[in-house]
DNA sequence: TCCTAAACTAGAATAACTTTCTAGTAAAAA
DNA sequence: TTTTTACTAGAAAGTTATTCTAGTTTAGGA
């Protein structure tokens, strides 16, 4: 059969991924600020105009590739949370899912933990929004079980650092080339999660 | 008295910490990226020339602030370590000592979690080798509290991250406004730690 | 089917910034 | 004293981001 005509709508989706994933290559050989828009441009095979068009400057880019992979990484953490049935369960699935998820996307992640991005105030807030979504998610999938007194009764704010903040520091020390894969200590950091908000 | 004549060095010195406290001040207000030579120039009062001829680039002047930043950090951090004759208090005192410094110095505290800072290879060399002399420090100084059986025998890269990753995401949250201040979880963050690595 | 508005693309022109360069001053060393 | 080196200054040059103008393509309404 006829390949069809791609709808505009398509084309225009699938420009704007170009220019993400060319950007994304970009930032990861380069750095953010040491990528021109010339760079991005010439890597997606479009034109600044376009460029502009699309994301209104180069911190437009980097900001929507950074919300985008936020909100990808998110939505599987709690996914798998919400398959959980036990406290120790779904403590575990997030540690695992945030160490798998690194593995596999090594460039996403570097990109999620490079310290060279300029975020716009809206950004800020976009961020700030997501983040606040997430952990008020996480808080009310931990609710039943802190209730039942498997989980202890901490401050809202306190369950995330306590559950991914070793991992996402040993992930940190892996991308800098300072650790082994986080995969070798996955177990040992979900139990140490565990350990932290166990009731 | 009469007040001696400053000496060249002494001069000198001082003009690299006025750009130095007039950077951290632009940094802060309006992001890295954002502020332009011309800003820190014209609030340390001194000429681009000067700037340049003492930093390099802007850059240069980002990275000495960040390299003297965390020096002063991980020493304070081995400092209490040391003093330390136990193992369960030396893990706490690690945990406070962060919380601490984060509430005692906002500014520098907000510009070490700031994501927008460009490093040349060199700054990232000189970045990594601090971090490992830090890991390698605190590694050492658990050995003897690991041998004895009061802490675990873990992964050296581990004890870290599992130590002072909650602390450091929790004060992340509170930089970015989204948590109350570390104070009043250090307690509980500093029992965790110990929670994670005790023996 | 044709017309119009909106979305999109292009690349030259512009503007903003970083960095270099030249010239000169002040302090320390010889 | 003289010479050398560190330092300062600001104009000039070079780079890069952004804007602008002009034009093309597509979707949707008449």
């Amino acid at each position: 059969m006829m390949p069809t005509k791609p709808t505009r709508e398509t084309r225009t989706k699938a420009r704007k991924l170009s220019i993400l994933s060319a950007a994304l290559d970009c930032f990861c050989e380069k750095g953010v600020e040491a990528t021109a828009v010339a760079d991005i441009q010439r890597r997606a095979q479009c034109s600044v105009g376009s460029l502009y068009h699309h994301f209104g400057s180069k911190e437009g880019v980097a900001e929507e590739l950074f919300i985008v992979t936020i909100q990808k990484l998110n939505s599987g953490m709690l996914r798998k949370l919400k398959r959980s049935k036990h406290a120790e369960e779904s403590v575990k699935a997030v540690v695992f899912f945030y160490s798998d998820w690194s593995t596999r996307n090594p460039k996403l992640a570097r990109y999620l933990h490079s310290r060279d991005i300029d975020f716009s105030p809206e950004a800020k807030t976009r961020l700030r929004l997501l983040r606040r979504e997430y952990i008020a998610s996480v808080f009310t999938g931990f609710a039943g079980f802190v209730e039942r007194g498997d989980m202890a009764v901490l401050p809202a704010d306190a369950y995330v650092p306590l559950i991914s903040g070793p991992i996402q520091e040993y992930t940190r020390l892996w991308l800098a080339g300072q650790a082994g894969s986080p995969s070798q200590v996955k177990g040992l950091f979900a139990e140490a999660a565990w350990n932290a908000v166990k009731g």
